[in-house]
DNA sequence: TTAAATTAGCCATTATTTGTCAAGTCAATA
DNA sequence: TATTGACTTGACAAATAATGGCTAATTTAA
């Protein structure tokens, strides 16, 4: 999900996979499997796509963080009820 | 949280660190770190838990959980955002 | 105090994630 | 149809994190 959010952006901007990548610092093969899906960005990288893509930054943390929610929670039951107590948790902070 | 769970109905129950670990067949130095979050429960051993405490599997499971996610969610921005679009995406199946 | 219960700290083992590379597919085009 | 460029795949080693098991220390309750 972030990952097709990136690939999106980073096709409108006109980069190539290996020029993204270069800028990140990371291997072609990487950032090919992170965009799909296989690997997980780090939240530096996050950042700094924003950085070089223009787009939101907060946008972007926020699906980051909803994939990595939503893949721990995957699979599970009581998903909906775990998530109101995560939300009343974080009220009584 | 689900450790706290846990030691409640295990006090309650008037079971002590190392009978409950005996029954789990862990150690009571794991479970006593487990019962103070230091460690992870493994869901297998919240339904075992459930059964040998007389509690309901699954509000356990569902504070199993919970834990889980808050602690992916944890320190980091935009987690009610994030939690928005995990509910969004959960509808969608 | 002292004996039982619990916690803390290590270290070895195992599992998971990450980085790197080489080979592969596919589409465009010369 | 051979070549090229972009991307994907798979394999494997390296790095990181989680787990298990043990012993010593600390706390608690009688």
């Amino acid at each position: 999900m972030i990952g097709q959010k990136i690939r999106e952006l980073r096709e409108e901007n006109d980069f190539l996979l290996r020029q993204l990548a270069a800028k990140l610092d990371i291997d072609t093969a990487q950032l090919s499997k992170m965009e799909r899906g296989e690997r997980l960005f780090k939240k530096e990288e996050i950042i700094e796509i924003a950085k070089i893509l223009k787009a939101n930054e907060k946008e972007l943390l926020t699906i980051w963080l909803a994939d990595k929610l939503y893949k721990t929670a995957e699979g599970e039951k009581h998903i909906l009820d775990a998530i109101k107590l995560v939300e009343k948790k974080l009220q009584q902070k």
